[in-house]
DNA sequence: AAAAAAC
């Protein structure tokens, strides 16, 4: 089976070729022609699974066949985060290259000018985060009448979010006759609901979720007696020992996360931080930061976790177990992407027992052990009681500003931190071995149509 | 219990 065979227009099949993929994932190949038959779908995938090319490509070959430019938008695509809103976007201008199709990415956090101007302009796809397009509604900025077409994406995660009313409000606003497509990994009672409300005769593809036993990723549970600062000393430990190229460590809470990226900076490392309590442009900055290589350790809350497409990420840490053992799965589906291998690690503390045994059964394997000796110097130390003392160990160090600000390949590092200087190289010009199209893959091209400027920071990678 | 999302 191949891209050729999928009824997709010529166009197309050149777009997707120059990315390098030849054969579409098992939910691309069953929801595409279905799509372009005008089907509504309802699609049980999660991301990594190839589903947002599952429906980007056809949804542009069939505005492609409209009107050539539209007044009011004709398509509406609808996801529960900014970031997972900006990276269809760059989906959408990866594959609509060759067409001359309109976007305007809708998502909060920024200002409302731009979004406004492209919506004057007249954009034929909407991609959205429900808060900022109801506001934009309620100002008077957007049409839905000539929106024929619907994509709820990540629903579960919407109905997580509390977004579901929204959705149904949303959905009333655009014209009866439509199609609908509808994403989530799981099919909780509203959800089903929700689908029997707006959804017509649909068509159910199923797609085996990715298995948190990814056999490119090594799982390793971490138990640490104690208190946040014992955790963070076996970290560092494993930071150390490990060749760390690039790592993300998730936390459940916010104030962990800010609590976590100031000590590891106090430590010499290269980190930073995204958690939802930051200003979007901040959010976004320090996403660029790490894909560019400027820090290669990102303190992250489950904003992170879901669907994001961080290339060579060697190492995710899991700072607590989470909560849902779902997330478990897709915190450490942000290494080992595109056939690399990867590392997870997960500390767990007598708070995280619980929610480890919940992901074990969720997976139903039990993760391997493994014991951390934590270093003399190191044990039972909080991390204040250092500051003060003369017996700084070189290795603590912290990283001078202006060395901090370098790309961490070329910054001279602390004599420990040499060892695993992260090697850039390879995601400098990354490669995609697998001839797939991944669901979440990033780009490097930039913007060229009516959408804000903010976009082309947001959209590297 | 936590995080996410509109100003």
């Amino acid at each position: 089976m191949s891209f050729a065979d999928l009824g997709l227009s010529e166009e197309l099949l050149r777009a997707v070729g120059d990315t390098g993929y030849t054969d579409p994932t098992p939910i691309q190949a069953s929801a595409i022609p279905s799509v372009l038959m005008m089907r509504d779908i309802i699609g049980i995938a999660q991301t990594g699974t190839g589903k947002t090319a599952s429906f980007v490509l056809p949804m542009i070959d069939i505005l492609a066949h409209g009107r050539a430019r539209a007044l009011m938008p004709r398509s509406l695509i609808l996801e529960p985060t900014r970031e997972l809103a900006a990276q269809v976007a760059e989906n959408f201008e990866i594959y609509g290259k060759y067409h001359k199709l309109s976007m305007a990415l809708l998502i909060g956090g920024v200002q409302m000018g731009d979004q406004v101007k492209a919506l004057e302009r007249g954009v034929d796809v909407l991609i959205a985060t429900p808060g900022r397009l109801m506001d934009l509604f309620s100002r008077g900025k957007i049409l839905l009448n000539g929106c024929s077409m619907l994509v709820i994406d990540e629903a579960d995660r919407m109905l997580d979010m509390g977004f579901i009313p929204d959705i149904e409000e949303i959905c009333t606003k655009l014209p009866k006759q439509r199609q609908t497509l509808l994403f989530s990994a799981t099919m909780p009672p509203p959800i089903k609901k929700l689908a029997d409300k707006f959804l017509s005769n649909p068509k159910t593809i199923e797609v085996a979720r990715p298995a948190s036993t990814n056999i490119n990723i090594t799982q390793w549970v971490v138990p640490v007696k104690g208190a946040a600062f014992e955790k963070r000393a076996v970290l560092r430990q494993l930071l150390r020992e490990e060749a760390v190229t690039t790592a993300i460590i998730f936390c459940n809470r916010k104030t962990t996360v800010r609590e976590l990226n100031k000590s590891l900076k106090k430590h010499g490392f290269a980190a930073g931080e995204i958690h939802g309590d930051m200003e979007q442009p901040a959010r976004i900055a320090e996403l660029e930061r790490f894909k560019a290589g400027y820090i290669n350790i990102l303190v992250a809350s489950d904003v992170a976790a879901r669907g994001l497409d961080i290339k060579g990420v060697s190492h995710v840490f899991n700072f607590d177990a989470p909560w849902h053992p779902d997330d478990y799965v897709h915190r450490i589906g942000r290494t080992g992407r595109g056939g690399a291998t990867g590392i997870a690690y997960t500390l767990v503390g007598p708070d995280d027992a619980e929610n480890i045994e919940n992901i074990e059964k969720l997976t139903g394997q039990k993760i391997q052990r493994r014991t951390v000796v934590v270093e003399a110097e190191e044990q039972g130390r909080p991390p204040r009681a250092r500051r003060q003392g003369s017996d700084r160990r070189r290795d603590e160090r912290p990283v001078p500003e202006r060395e901090a600000e370098a790309p961490v390949a070329r910054a001279p590092q602390p004599p420990r931190e040499q060892e695993r200087a992260p090697e850039r190289s390879r995601r400098a010009q990354p490669q995609r071995q697998d001839s797939r199209i991944d669901s979440d893959a990033g780009s490097d091209s930039g913007w060229n149509g009516p959408v804000p400027a903010f976009l082309s920071v947001s959209l590297g990678s």
